[in-house]
DNA sequence: TCATGGGTGCTAAATAACTAGCACCTTGGT
DNA sequence: ACCAAGGTGCTAGTTATTTAGCACCCATGA
């Protein structure tokens, strides 16, 4: 699902590439088929060759999967997170630094009025 | 492993009880086994009772996990993390919101000086 | 045109995971 | 002292996953 969600879509091959510690092709295709059977993934076909794509909206998956690991080591503060997020970093663009700032601006003015 | 690393350890039933859609407990047992001959977690023994905790240290699965998470979702970019995670906040208290401009801090000076 | 590489569908066998159930031990309450 | 509850080690049977290997299809390049 991952590598799906990295890269947009992708064909059985490369699901297998891009897995870390990648079992066979044959069992990487009846994953795939069993996912497809779940719902949890459609396919084109592109030429004989079926390149799958995840269904559930990448947003939505995007939400759960911070959501979890939110949960599991932050204890559900999604402000801690942030600053272990950024306490591992080095370096920042000046516009991510805005980009930043400008999503917590939105929260200075509520609760100090 | 989420379990054990949100509790920081647990027993066979407390796991079982919180996996989403949770095996038997022949099969958690099972699989704790093989998560300590695979060297990913250890136990001690509570009075005949075995209470499994995480090997790798926590704040290198955190890092791991939220790493993951970036990659797959964020296009490697902390940053953009960040403003998800902010995003669909809704609200932050004081001591929160000063925590984060706190680590922010650090990157205020670095480039313009 | 025709061989080649890389797909698919399908199948059978090996391997791994799950399940249920036994005997046994320890703890806590009666 | 005894019983009940809830652990563990172990085992055997069932189920699911992984693997390898067929026949076949379809672009591509020589």
């Amino acid at each position: 699902m991952d590598v799906l969600y990295e890269n947009g879509e992708a064909a059985v091959g490369e699901v297998q590439d891009a897995l870390p510690d990648a079992p066979s092709y044959s069992a990487v295709r009846a994953l795939l088929r069993k996912l497809l059977d779940k719902g949890h993934v459609a396919y084109r076909d592109d030429r004989g060759r079926y390149v799958y794509r995840p269904v559930l909206a990448r947003a939505k998956a995007r939400r759960s999967a911070l959501n979890r690991v939110v949960e599991t080591f932050y204890g559900g503060s999604a402000a801690a997170a942030v600053v272990g997020l950024l306490g591992s970093k080095r370096e920042l663009s000046d516009d991510e630094l805005a980009s930043i700032e400008s999503v917590l601006a939105k929260f200075k003015g509520t609760d100090a009025p």
